[in-house]
DNA sequence: CTGAAAGCGCTAACAT
DNA sequence: ATGTTAGCGCTTTCAG
């Protein structure tokens, strides 16, 4: 491995003035810090990121805490989505990426020790149990983060508008003239909560009332469970004209179990889904949705967080809002 | 940051003794290792891993080459898949994961040279253009390196049965009683080349002659492509009686373009695909498609590479080669 | 059984 | 404009 020490022997140069070389910065004779660098290249001069590290105190890496409960968040493709852009805008600000675990093996780990022993800069935290003790450790440190889809009090945060997003959805059906509105939970989360909330006003500002036996508990990524859950709808004497499902993989499992029923979509019921998964353009009919704007969530999570490493006194916790967009796809009836 | 020094003072013994007490190993009094170990645990310590780095020129830290030609590997579910196997698997082993990427911003490095200023002890490549020189550079370099789905010659690589899985789907279509039998190609890769060899050679031992013209080059992943392909072969005097796809997406994409012509699957025509996406099971029908063993890919190109790493003297490169499984689904006819 | 000390590769304050 | 040097936190050899 060749180092600054080797590079300076072939220059007949001090290290100082290969590692200021290197830098570009300080008051090295402008034509002398070109050579030092031509030889550097020349032998194939890489960084050692650690030693480096141990005298600055800075990764220039970045932890992702991204906690597969069903050992699969990476599978949900608005996660993937969401750490493509993490991995993507990292790399533009010269940043790296190292998932936060709990580094099993020798000895466990929290989060927030996982965090210390390999010198994040910051982490981001998406798709865990934000009650978890360790997650709210970490979160409360001294370092940074950013979290995704949930607000911790007075740190920052990048969420997708799911008040918004819920209250575009019921807007457009009563636009397309239904009233008889069901909507599937998801898990009870915050996002979930916010979804709620928001279908209940959005009824509210159109002078619906709820009925309440259109209002299911529902899971999240179960097509079997939503599916179960369509057929109790089906069966109420007064049927919905239209569901509004948690995600689209829950869609697709209420579009199974309607078209077991011999019932078509959208001419006997209509069916509305939530993130806007690629296959949701894909199949047909194309699924209507509300398309999540993972890329811009992921790169809002990015700038942000580098901003509190980068500028710590400057930069301010906030809750960044990324909106989405209603895709009015064929699964939705004019009534 | 309380370090060895600190946990060294409150016990009132040497750094030298912490250190040891912490590994467990040498000659340490028992109850003494016990106390400091206490002491540490107590106080917070947190091993640098980075100062350790230095020292011992191991990092525990494995190195991940997914390039996302179109920004988008990550979100192709079967490298998804792959990635979150090896996450497990890693963490399990004591190993983190480290994005190996261009760490563009201040200079642009090499992927060799990324991975060399992140100090990882191997890489695992997928998703990638092997072709691509600086891939090959990682490669011969004195790194350990396991490739998925490519097999550079003498290296380690953990690939998917192509030939017995394109050998299955051929074998169980004939068993259908489909002769007539069009093939899809996906782009011009190693992997391909293996499918494309597989389906002649299968059709040869079914004593079927392949007609040249139910032979197409597609692309994978593009349902458009593979839409106009399928539109193609439906409009030839002799129609095929049976689509071979080269992923799912795309048949997704023919199932789009055979519906539009007013077919119907499986009634007047069958479509086979490749992956086996999750989504393949919820769709109705339920599509009848390869499904690759993601998990077991990843899995096994983690233990391989940390084989290597820990064994450099013993471990052999190799071929491992990981079996998928036909998925019967409803979308070939009985004939 | 415990401790002293060298040194991993690098940066940066301080000399020269 | 260039060089000297201390030391980041840790492991490990060698002494005691």
């Amino acid at each position: 491995m060749v180092k600054i020490k080797d590079v300076a022997e072939r220059c007949g140069l001090s290290i100082a003035s290969v590692s200021k070389a290197l830098h570009g910065n300080s008051d090295l004779n402008p034509k002398t810090a070109e050579y030092i660098r031509s030889v550097a290249k020349e032998m194939g001069y890489v960084p050692n990121s650690s030693a480096r590290l141990l005298k600055t105190n800075r990764s220039y890496n970045i932890g992702v805490l991204f906690v597969d409960e069903t050992s699969s968040g990476l599978e949900h493709e608005y996660f993937a989505s969401i750490l493509n852009a993490i991995k993507v805008q990292a790399e533009d600000l010269g940043y790296d990426i190292t998932f936060i675990s709990h580094h099993f093996k020798e000895n466990f780990l929290s989060f927030y020790e996982h965090a210390k022993y390999r010198n994040v800069d910051g982490v981001i935290i998406a798709s865990v149990d934000f009650k978890d003790p360790e997650v709210v450790k970490l979160v409360e440190s001294e370092i940074p983060t950013v979290t995704i889809d949930y607000d911790f009090n007075g740190k920052s945060s990048v969420v997708s508008d799911n008040i918004q997003g819920e209250k575009d959805i019921v807007d457009y059906l009563v636009r397309m003239g239904h009233r008889k509105i069901a909507f599937i939970k998801g898990d009870d989360t915050s996002v979930t909560q916010k979804r709620v909330a928001s279908f209940y006003r959005a009824c509210k500002e159109n002078n619906i009332s709820v009925d309440e036996q259109y209002v299911k508990e529902g899971r999240y990524h179960i097509p079997k469970i939503s599916g179960s859950i369509t057929r109790e709808l089906l069966e109420l004497k007064e049927r919905p004209t239209v569901i509004i499902y948690p995600d689209d993989y829950s869609l697709l499992g209420g579009i199974t179990e309607i078209e077991r029923q011999g019932l078509r979509i959208p001419d006997d019921i209509s069916v509305v889904g939530y993130d806007g998964i690629k296959l949701s353009r894909l199949l047909r009919p194309v699924i209507t949705t509300y398309v999540q704007n993972s890329i811009e969530i992921g790169k809002q999570s990015t700038l942000k967080l580098v901003d509190m490493i980068e500028n710590p006194k400057t930069a301010i916790a906030e809750v960044i809002t990324v909106k989405g967009t209603l895709q009015e796809g064929q699964t939705v009836k004019k009534l």
